[in-house]
DNA sequence: CTTGATACCGTTTTT
DNA sequence: CGGTATCAAG
């Protein structure tokens, strides 16, 4: 049995011989000679684990294992990226003879080759957050138009959650309910009904959501022998990154894939920042009962960070309940320098003119702006510190907010290439047919339930029949117009999309109606049109329509700011999360105050341990200085609360950091 | 049915 | 301060 093959790759190849012994210390070393047995490498922050697992590639391919048999499933695009750059340039071998990936990324392709028995077409398109709660909130009003009415009950937002947490963690709706939100306990039934309901509507309009990724991966694989059997065989060594991340749907496909133990499972439980999404960072600590005969490797030695980080990291790792995990220290290697710095301001304007005269400070000092990263728990503690940088004319990149692909006009257009790609995806069809004048989505279903009747009548794609004579008959006059136009790119796309390259198909679509349209929406309609044509450019990287399509519901904002534009020397403000496998020389945490961080809200539910190891996660980013804000009053909606420092940074020993107040009163 | 205006709600983290 | 749910007019 053979499926697509990613590239023909030589069978016989010489790699440039790499010095193993004198690239990597002890711990790694053992790592990465690691034998066939099933492998779990305990790797603390700033150890080297991508390097690990690095020279582990380089040292399979040395070993004669053939680069497509190699599977490594990362938990985002840029970890996966980054490590197939950094192997293709330590061995020369092109990081497209790999299946590397996310899980949603390789389960999108899985999806495609083998979902025809479980009702899913090659041609099927992924809905992102926002699609698929639209489409369950349309669900919900179709079964019961009162209920999001009624302000006790559930809103969509909650019900997605509900269903998609029940998903990952491989549980009954009933059970989440009952262990999550048992104040909804009367709804059982009716959450049944729309997540039933819900799962239809997918299946007609042949669209996904993130979870259906992973989990009819998995069915694939469970109901599928043949399927299975072959990429047992097929991935003779399966390397997974962020292994305490996973959830309990993602272990089940790696023990399934890797049946015949061939895992190397890397990892740090002290980092699992996930839970909320279904990560159990168990996975982690049961492995070894789960794999028998597992070889247990700990890289303890910390080349990133000054040993006076380390020791503050160190103290917040000592905060977890003794025996709760792996980990215990991290070894620091590098010379002294100064202790972290926790600044006492008032409140968030404060906060930000402190971190920006030190900012200032650090420039005269030589630093450059990229060099500096502001982090915070949640996106809206950064809003005083962009008015502020903005004010002062800081060039900086923020990785949050309206994200590259979630503008509004590159949605549009993307909607246009997916319907096109999959003309059952009702909602593509919605997110551009309403833009016309007098459209609302009323009238968008109409036109597209007879073009789709038509379409079944004549076997033609349904962008062709939206001019037909029953179709056109919806069309309200004033949209007559722009009917023409949109329907003729429309036709146009789908043409190109049987035997034209990704770019030349976005491309189309970005000269096409669409273009003309924006010129009399948006008042900055040069800047939209830059986007589009970037949107070009990005598309020139896929070879396959899909794949790019993908790629683009998939992607957050990290990836897409530093793909589609290059780096330029600006700050970085992210979110912790985000932050999660970088380093950075100079690091701001913003809002250690509590109840900002640890973040109240995150602790109605057992959330403490999760903030710890966020807290974790934050301080050991930093390479050489680690300076963290505290803010003194928190405005709340109407009223002002007083905090205190983080409770992580109280609960540790004075002398691990030092502490100071910033006088000087903000410019403004 | 669409569109525009007004009231109000709420503000975690992401594939 | 923001965006969105809801309502009334065209």
């Amino acid at each position: 049995m053979e499926f697509e093959h990613r590239s023909n790759f030589p069978q016989d190849l010489e790699y440039p011989p790499v010095d193993f012994r004198s690239n990597l210390n002890d711990e790694q070393f053992a790592a990465v000679t690691a034998g066939d047995q099933p492998a779990l490498v305990l790797a603390g922050a700033g150890t080297g684990k991508t390097r690990t697992l690095t020279y582990r590639v380089a040292y399979l391919l040395e070993r004669g294992v053939h680069p497509g048999n190699i599977l490594l499933l990362t938990f985002t695009n840029k970890a996966a990226r980054e490590m197939l750059a950094r192997v293709e340039d330590l061995t020369g071998v092109p990081r497209r003879a790999f299946w590397g990936g996310t899980f949603h990324s390789i389960g999108q392709r899985m999806l495609r080759m083998h979902g025809e028995p479980l009702g899913i077409e090659p041609n099927y398109t992924i809905m992102d957050q926002s699609d698929a709660e639209s489409l369950l909130a349309d669900v919900i009003k179709e079964l019961d138009p009162q209920f999001l009415k009624d302000k006790n009950n559930p809103k969509t937002k909650v019900i997605a959650n509900l269903i998609s947490l029940a998903r990952n963690t491989c549980q009954s709706l009933d059970d989440v309910v009952m262990g999550f939100y048992p104040y909804f306990r009367e709804h059982i039934n009716d959450f049944a009904r729309f997540s039933q309901t819900y799962s239809e509507r997918k299946k007609r309009q042949q669209v996904a959501d993130f979870d259906d990724l992973l989990v009819f991966w998995l069915e694939i694989l469970q109901t599928q022998e043949e399927v299975a059997r072959y990429y047992q065989e097929r991935f003779q060594h399966i390397l997974v990154d962020e292994y305490q991340d996973t959830n309990l749907i993602q272990a089940q496909i790696i023990d399934l894939i890797g049946a015949r133990d061939q895992i190397m499972a890397v990892g740090d439980d002290a980092q699992s920042i996930y839970s909320w999404r279904g990560a159990n960072y168990e996975n982690i600590l049961h492995f070894p009962d789960k794999h028998r005969n597992t070889n247990i490797f700990r890289i303890e030695t910390n080349y990133r960070s000054t040993p006076e980080i380390l020791r503050f990291a160190n103290g917040v790792i000592r905060q977890f309940h003794p025996g709760q995990g792996f980990f215990k220290t991290l070894r620091p290697s590098r010379g002294h320098s100064q202790p972290p710095l926790l600044i006492r301001v008032m409140n968030g304007r404060e906060e930000a003119a402190a971190v920006i005269s030190r900012i200032t400070g650090l420039l005269d000092e030589g630093r450059s702006l990229k060099d500096i990263t502001v982090l915070y728990r949640a996106h809206y503690q950064a809003l005083d510190m962009q008015m502020e940088l903005t004010r002062q004319n800081i060039p900086f990149q923020i990785t949050s907010g309206v994200q590259f692909f979630e503008q509004a006009h590159i949605k549009d257009l993307v909607a246009q290439v997916k319907f096109a790609y999959n003309p059952r995806d009702s909602r593509a069809f919605h997110r551009f047919a309403c833009l016309l004048p007098k459209i609302g989505s009323v009238t968008a279903e109409r036109i597209f339930q007879a073009a789709l009747a038509e379409a079944d009548k004549s076997g033609e794609h349904v962008a062709r029949t939206l001019i037909s004579r029953p179709a056109l008959a919806k069309v309200p006059k004033a949209a007559r117009k722009h009917w023409e136009s949109l329907t003729a790119t429309l036709e146009g796309i789908v043409e190109a999309a049987g035997d034209r390259s990704p770019s030349e198909v976005v491309s189309l679509a970005a000269v096409g109606w669409y273009s003309d349209f924006i010129q009399t929406l948006y008042p900055n309609y040069r800047q939209r049109m830059d986007d589009l044509q970037s949107l070009v450019g990005f598309a020139g990287r896929f070879s396959d329509l899909q794949e790019l399509l993908g790629q683009i519901v998939l992607m957050n904002s990290e990836t897409s700011q530093t793909s589609v534009y290059p780096e330029e020397d600006k700050l970085r403000l992210t979110t912790v999360h985000q932050a999660k496998g970088l380093e950075f020389p100079v690091v701001f945490l913003l809002a250690a105050s509590d109840g900002l961080f640890p973040l109240a809200r995150a602790m109605e539910n057992d959330g403490l341990d999760e903030e710890r190891r966020l807290f974790y996660v934050a301080v050991t980013r930093a390479m050489d200085e680690l300076y963290m804000t505290s803010p003194h009053l928190i405005q709340f909606g109407m009223n002002t609360k007083i905090l205190q420092p983080s409770r992580f940074i109280q609960a540790l020993d004075p002398t691990l950091y030092e502490m100071a107040r910033f006088h000087r009163k903000p410019s403004w």
